[in-house]
DNA sequence: CTGTTAGCGCATTCAG
DNA sequence: CTGAATGCGCTAACAG
């Protein structure tokens, strides 16, 4: 390995020369500088990374931890960070935890044994919350996003505009003249779910529509089968049967709809659907999910933006919080008035 | 920052002994093993990785250097490797090139200083092969993953059978009927379109179907607009117009199914479609493409596993090809008989 | 503008 | 089974 010392030496300057040419303080003269870097490229001289963590306690390793970069909004929310992280000369370490409060925990713990500079964080849920405060004694950055934890005072945030899109999303609903609208949603122990459900009941009760207990399911925000749901929602009586259904996430609406269809139930003519979230469609030429779409890319993008500045200490005091809204698709899913 | 200085202090024992505990190391009687143990846990120590990696040059963290993490069958890889890096107890550090050669050769530059333990690679192209082998010398072990890189006799590999599935797309199509067959490939310095283009070529000369130079189209990877080579294979005259085409990856596929619906082209009706790889349906219950769809979460585990096995010195010294076969599913968009 | 000294936190080596 | 000494490669702090 080619270290300081083999370019100071054939430099004819000291280690803490070609330190400082490496990290482009100032008062280098340019003969000098230039006689370094020759060398460095000469030699091609990789500087080590650990050892400048270790001494300096600044690395240049930005931990991402989301549930799973299988699911198309994580995705992009991961390009976006990655993108964002390269250009400010970050790299950028992926940890998917499943919506499961260990494996977040372990990352959490390898993400101070690494020494990252900080962390993007959509934490898993509400119980995610005290290990991710245990970060602030260890003085590691973190910007929450997507998801936040309870009574956070203390870290940034890029969260959705939850309460206004669900309210807008219902309120198209209503307009087309649903009065029995479902919600299935996920874990209530994550705040975007509890979010939108209050933006779903504070919005039927703002239209004097009564909320209905038994219209309101849970289930998780993986992607998996809910037909059970779905079964029970079609297992009313016809005049108590809910002729929207609010999916709270992209998974939720995609296994909903293949349930209903399974059951040989029509969207939008049975039963409408609308959703927070989508899938990228490469091949449909028509999008057919009404939808809140979440700019997932700049989660990641802005995320990391909000992170660097904090990291490199030109952040304000106070923590941020970003409001990032969706854009409302209004399509053939729920395009039929009652 | 609770250090093995802390621990060893409190603990009445030697630094070295607290090391030796941690790394689970023998020779520890259990008494004071048990004791370092409980001051760990008390004191909240996380050892501290650039120290580790700096004197036992030994890191904990991989990278993964693949071309779009948005492109599904990266998604999956990428969740393959993290998957399995997870269980050995490493961190994986995500890059994309977006199949540019400058973007790789800075990631391959970070994944030097950060002192990467090893790296999965996904070539952007033939002129990766010069950065990439200068790896050797740095002694990284790297496992080249989906692509390879010309005349590769020192890294491992974990490839598709690209041939061998490539005939048996296009006999396929022969089968059907069809004698006039595009391909739409992605550059021919990607060792996939090459081979994959191979596969096609040799699959005719077998069936006696001549060689059209005119049914040969380069485009690129990425998910793009390719409307004008569809525009190009309009225009033939009708009785050389190919009743076929083989794209060579998803997106491929999908942009080529996009421009032909546009010029009111009917797939499979007017011309069929097979393609390598497809896009994860959550909406359709029946899936519409012919494709050769290759073990994407494999690529990842599987080259993980080679790459931790070189890591760890527990790999035989040849290098290793693994070579996964795709499983072909014949479905609407080849399925008429011409 | 450049050099010297010291030490980051840990594991390797050698002693005992 | 345990400990002491040493140095990994680098930069902060100070000196000149």
């Amino acid at each position: 390995m080619v270290t300081i010392y083999d370019i100071a030496k054939k430099a004819n300057v000291s280690p803490m020369t070609v330190s400082r040419v490496i990290n482009k303080s100032a008062n280098i003269s340019d003969k000098t500088r230039e006689k370094v870097e020759a060398i460095i490229k000469e030699l091609n001289y990789h500087p080590n990374n650990s050892a400048r963590t270790l001494v300096s306690k600044k690395s240049k390793t930005i931990t991402l931890i989301i549930t799973d970069v299988t699911n198309p909004f994580f995705t992009i929310v991961a390009r976006g960070a990655e993108d964002k992280a390269l250009q400010a000369g970050y790299q950028l370490i992926l940890c998917n935890t499943d919506e499961n409060n260990e494996k977040e925990s372990k990352y959490i713990d390898m993400l101070i044994s690494t020494g990252s500079a900080g962390a993007l964080i959509a934490p898993a849920n509400d119980n995610s919350t005290r290990k991710i405060k245990s970060l602030i004694k260890y003085d590691i950055p973190i910007v929450l996003i997507d998801r936040t934890i309870k009574n956070n005072t203390v870290f940034d945030q890029v969260v959705s505009d939850n309460d206004t899109s669900s309210r807008k999303l219902i309120e198209h609903l209503i307009e087309k003249g649903h009065r029995k609208i479902a919600i299935i949603n996920g874990p209530l122990t994550i705040s975007t779910a509890r979010e939108r459900q209050e933006g779903y009941l504070s919005t039927l009760k703002l239209h004097g529509i009564e909320k209905h207990e038994k219209y309101l399911f849970e289930s998780n925000f993986q992607y998996n089968d809910i037909s059970k749901i779905v079964s029970k929602i079609l297992k009313f009586p016809i005049e108590e049967r809910p002729t929207a259904i609010f999916a709270t996430n992209n998974f939720l609406a995609l296994s909903t709809i293949k349930a209903l269809k399974k059951k040989n139930i029509k969207v939008p003519d049975d039963i409408a659907i609308i959703s927070y979230d989508d899938v990228p469609s490469y091949t449909e030429d028509e999008p057919f999910l009404s939808v809140a779409r979440q700019p997932a890319y700049n989660f990641g993008y802005i995320g990391m933006q909000l992170l660097i500045e904090r990291i490199e200490e030109v952040a304000p005091k106070e923590p941020r919080k970003i409001v990032l809204p969706s854009e409302l698709y209004f399509n053939s899913s729920s395009d039929k008035n009652l």
